[in-house]
DNA sequence: ATAAGTGCAAATCGTTTGCGTAGGC
DNA sequence: GCCTACGCAAACGATTTGCACTTAT
């Protein structure tokens, strides 16, 4: 409703996909100095019952954050923390599998896929 | 070589499969109290440097360590934390495609896959 | 007026580090 | 003796919480 909250709409409609809380908080202070670290959480926190985003356990480094839609995963660099976006449908097999082998329900979206980007992997 | 190291390395081969540093620290210091965290800590690291360790990030809750044994991912449940091994062959497809279509070598063991386990999906 | 949103500072959790010491070789 | 492993306490990064204050509605 207010400031802040809407600030951060604002920021995660323009540009970028993906936030970490600190990112987010930054790019608030530039647009509008004096916003708190703690605000940040809790709005993305109210965001996030909202279903209106969505957050990703990245494995290297913190928690990042985006616009809800479903039907894409993450990859996540160990060495250089790049996310690349993914069609969910990567995913089928192991979903199957689990459901019918394991009777596991995997959620998709809410833990970033581990392993090196095509830069990373020459450059070793 | 020392006691903390061999002790470790008594519990990991004892029992569980999967330890948290804390639940590390806590069996430690239940067989030989005065044990501090960072030598556990400190112990984990040398063992993965000895490639001995494997460390799995669980997106929920903290990172568990476990021998090294190639050929197996985890699927972490996000209600209960229980933890359930699985053939790496789950992976097949994700990492082909990973592969062949972002040129993205998937770490198929170094982070946890999310979800409901049976228990949980039916309490719900 | 009432409830929600905010700032600030302190607390928490998991993990790391600096430093002085003790023990294996 | 020397080098590594250890214990302790303090430091850290990410996130959460308590509390008092402001502001939409």
């Amino acid at each position: 409703m207010t400031g802040p909250t809407r600030l951060v709409l604002e920021i995660l409609f323009d540009g970028e996909r993906h936030f970490s809380a600190d990112d987010l908080f930054e790019e608030l202070d530039r647009r509008s100095p004096g916003i708190s670290q703690s605000t940040v959480y809790r709005v993305l926190q109210r965001l996030g019952q909202l279903q209106i985003i969505e957050h990703v356990h990245s494995g290297v480094g913190s928690t990042f954050y985006h616009l809800r839609q479903h039907n894409h995963a993450h990859l996540v660099c160990t060495d250089c923390g790049s996310i690349t976006d993914v069609p969910d449908t990567i995913f089928e097999q192991l979903t199957q599998t689990a459901q019918t082998d394991y009777s596991f329900t995997v959620q998709t979206h809410h833990a970033a896929i581990l392993g090196r980007c095509a830069n990373c992997a020459t450059s070793s």
